[in-house]
RNA sequence: GUCCCCUUCGUCUAUCGGUUAGGACACCAGGUUUUCAUCCUGGAAAGAGCGGUUCGAUUCCGCUAGGGGAUGCCA
């Protein structure tokens, strides 16, 4: 059998973490055994779905590297496919019309829940004749649910679940106005489609237990399934934009990596022993859905910075380079040759620093600003007069080097201070501030000797 | 209300009846560092509760509690 997995989104509003996850395990399961990932857009909620929102999903998917398989396939414009397959069902006995109207429905559940019953459709236009049908009340088509004995469904990670058919009423395949329902047309495009593997958020299990029904009526084979636990928030409750998940697009624009995301998406709620650094080869290699855990997983922003840095951090230098180069373009500004080169050979402490690429842009700033450099209000304090005569003593001393590395230049600093009887922070902190504009920044030696003598004297000359 | 699911350090998780219950993030302490960060070393930190089954339960079963989901002419 061809594994055929799918993500199936709806398009009305952002592609939310748990979104991704969902769509990378489909991914992954697809990838791993040589099987397809395909994209179907639902979007026959024609008043709450929207073009950006369509668009929000295809880049956001895009910027993964989650691609897909065939063509995108949009539910809107199958509706008369799964109107046709509901007609089917009618004519063949497997659903009924039925005239009840939306009060009637709320009036029976709000009965059924004072019972202690649980809240359904009572079924009272199933076996009923049509010539009573009311005149002027367009009828909905409902599929027949068997009524007795229950449903089984075997899902891969939940394992056997089994509900009395008593607890499940005839839905609705097509509504009053004649269009079909997500129910029927799920299941329709997931057959036409031949998804062989349903991977999905665990809220679509009581669907899944209903949609087995349609499939039956059908004779078609039911696709084997996988409901995998939803994200929830630091405080247990659904995900929302108060813990700090937002859509994926806004991760990107923070400054998270692809690598990031997807690992620490795979890692939550799957497990490799004790693997916390995973690659996506690796992440195919090893991917399965047995090592899915059953369980609801917190989303834990800390966890994503930490994974951050690390992927920044194992970065090749010119990569890094490049990030901060095109986030500089973007401003529409382009980065000299000389700063470039000063950028290169401060490049690694700026990555064992920054925690998102936002930060490492903003990090290498003093690189590649022009000397006179903008001075933060710490720098600025540091900066006394008497600082200033200090570090432009200083400037007759490096001057003297003649090898320029990063030792040589440690050494020179501290012969200076030695020779002045001052502590090394004494020199070193004005000396920061005059080079950097910060109070903060990488390893003053490294600063030093990324800059190059001339730099380093023209900065300092400043003051 | 009804049905379904879940429950190991604060968080993500390992364990597939016998372990000093392991790792990672976060946290704390120390070291390295002129600063911050990185890095290194160490530390604190968990089987929801109660009953079974068993020579032995975190692991299997039941109940209770807590949490989540579903219960639409939304998807």
């Amino acid at each position: 059998m061809e594994i055929v997995t799918r993500f199936a989104p709806s398009p009305t509003g952002h592609l939310h973490i748990g979104g991704v996850r969902t769509a990378l395990f489909n991914w992954l399961y697809a990838k791993s055994n040589n099987g397809k990932f395909k994209l179907r857009i639902e979007d026959t909620d024609l008043k709450r779905s929207t073009e950006d929102a369509k668009k929000t999903i295809i880049n956001g998917l895009k910027w993964l590297n989650l691609n897909w398989d065939d063509e995108i396939v949009y539910q809107s414009k199958r509706l008369s496919r799964h109107t046709e397959i509901g007609i089917k069902l009618l004519e063949s006995g497997h659903a009924y019309k039925c005239y009840s109207t939306p009060e009637e429905l709320k009036a029976m559940r709000e009965e059924a829940i004072k019972n202690k019953l649980p809240p359904k459709y009572n079924g009272c236009w199933r076996e009923r004749d049509l010539q009573l049908a009311p005149s002027g009340v367009k009828p909905v088509i409902r599929i027949k649910s068997p009524i007795k004995g229950k449903t089984i469904l075997k899902d891969l990670i939940q394992g056997t679940i089994e509900v009395s058919n008593s607890e499940l009423d005839d839905f609705i395949i097509i509504r009053s106005d004649g269009t079909p329902t997500y129910m029927l047309s799920v299941v329709v495009d997931d057959y036409d489609m031949k998804i062989s593997h349903i991977i999905r958020g665990h809220d679509h299990l009581t669907n899944t237990l209903r949609q087995q029904h349609i499939y039956n009526a059908l004779g078609w084979n039911i696709p084997i399934h996988a409901h995998i636990p939803l994200i929830h928030g630091s405080d247990g409750s659904k995900l929302s934009k108060r813990h700090g998940a937002l859509g994926i697009e806004a991760y990107n624009e923070q400054g998270f990596l692809v690598n990031t995301m997807l690992n620490y998406l795979l890692r939550l709620g799957w497990s490799h022993g004790d693997e916390e650094i995973i690659s996506i080869e690796n992440a195919i290699k090893w991917f399965n859905i047995e090592s899915i855990g059953k369980s609801p997983a917190k989303f834990d922003i800390e966890r994503l910075n930490s994974l951050n840095s690390h992927y920044i951090n194992v970065m090749g230098d010119s990569e890094v380079i490049k990030i901060i180069t095109d986030s500089y373009a973007k401003k529409g500004e382009i980065i000299q040759k000389d700063k470039l080169h000063i950028l290169k050979n401060g490049i690694k402490g700026l990555k064992s620093r920054a925690r998102t690429t936002v930060e490492l842009t903003n990090m290498s700033s003093f690189y590649i600003e022009e000397t006179p450099i903008s001075l933060d209000e710490k720098s600025k304090k540091i900066l006394t007069d008497q600082n200033c005569i200090l570090i432009k003593e200083y400037v007759t001393y490096l001057e003297l080097i003649k090898n320029w590395n990063e030792k040589s230049i440690e050494e020179n600093i501290k012969s200076f201070c030695n020779d002045k009887k001052i502590n090394l922070g004494k020199l070193a902190q004005p000396l920061r501030a005059a080079l950097t504009g910060k109070s903060v920044s990488p390893g003053l030696y490294e600063v030093i000797l990324a800059l190059g003598k001339v730099e380093t004297i023209n900065r300092i000359n400043v003051f």
